[in-house]
DNA sequence: CACTTTGTTTCCAC
DNA sequence: TGTGGAAACAAAGT
């Protein structure tokens, strides 16, 4: 479940503890999370290492290393980094020792998270723009929309046209804009753009202000759950009567992915 | 057992 | 080669 403001928040409360830190243990509980090198060659490469930065991209967690190399964690949907947890639970699947005795311990439910060592860069290539940079502006968006004639809610899901939404800050977004899931890219206005640019940004950011989100899964660091899914206004609220006008809110499958909107808010036809 | 959850990957048609 | 769409896959919950 951590998207973009999830893995931001796990970023923001781990900022502190880890930077200038060194890499002194690493107990891989369950091999097939780290993926491509073998677990042999990962705990050598990463021993010793200094944390120089820690930075997220998309729905990507960097711990950039001091060989130039960087930690890469891609939580997917049930990875959670606990800081220092009472207890190490039957969930985690690594628990990482730092020099300053600080422990990170990685724990996700349903096993589905990677992480490997490679350049940050090759990674970050795949990725379109972030959504959240100052840089991100309507014709950003619309350059890195045009080149595609797909439904908006597959455009907003695809991390190489915008970098970190996933399906539940995607419907989110496509409310806050009052555009159907499945216009297709190639018939939306430059106003719409323009909404929509706003409407990823500001769904994101109360997201990040709410200390990220999910229905149930995620977890912070802290071990606290974040609150934002109490701010969805569609997601998973099939049935459910929409904020605004009170219309039974939708639920239709958009390429295999659930998708929640409003039928009187987000009108198919403009 | 069927279906749902999310994010990525793989496969296929054009 | 690229583009879009469907299905597969991962694991666990209902």
């Amino acid at each position: 479940m951590p998207e973009l403001p999830e893995v931001e928040t796990i970023k923001n409360e781990l900022l502190n503890w880890v930077v200038g830190q060194s890499f002194i243990q690493a107990d891989i509980l369950d091999n097939k999370l780290v993926h491509d090198n073998s677990v042999e060659e990962f705990c050598n490469r990463l021993i010793g290492q200094k944390i120089e930065t820690l930075e997220r991209r998309g729905k990507y967690l960097f711990f950039y290393l001091s060989n130039g190399q960087s930690l890469i964690m891609h939580l997917r949907m049930t990875g959670a980094l606990l800081l220092n947890p009472g207890e190490i639970d039957r969930y985690a699947r690594a628990v990482f020792h730092l020099s300053n005795g600080t422990q990170l311990v990685f724990s996700d439910r349903r096993r589905l998270g990677i992480v490997w060592l490679d350049n940050a860069q090759s990674v970050i290539d795949k990725l379109g723009p972030e959504p959240l940079d100052e840089r991100f502006t309507p014709a950003v968006l619309e350059q890195a929309l045009a080149r595609h004639q797909i439904p908006i809610k597959a455009a907003l899901l695809d991390q190489s046209i915008v970098a970190g939404i996933g399906n539940m800050y995607a419907d989110e977004t496509l409310f806050a804009a009052v555009i159907h899931p499945l216009r297709t890219t190639d018939t939306l206005s430059d106003k719409e753009i323009g909404t929509l640019c706003q409407a990823i940004k500001k769904v994101l950011n109360t997201a990040i202000d709410s200390k990220g989100a999910s229905v149930d899964t995620y977890i912070r660091p802290d071990g606290q759950q974040g609150t934002a899914q109490s701010g969805f206004k569609v997601a998973h609220r099939k049935g459910e009567s929409c904020l605004t006008c009170g219309t039974s809110i939708e639920r239709i499958t958009v390429r295999n992915r659930g998708t929640y909107f409003c039928p009187r808010c987000q009108p198919e036809t403009t």
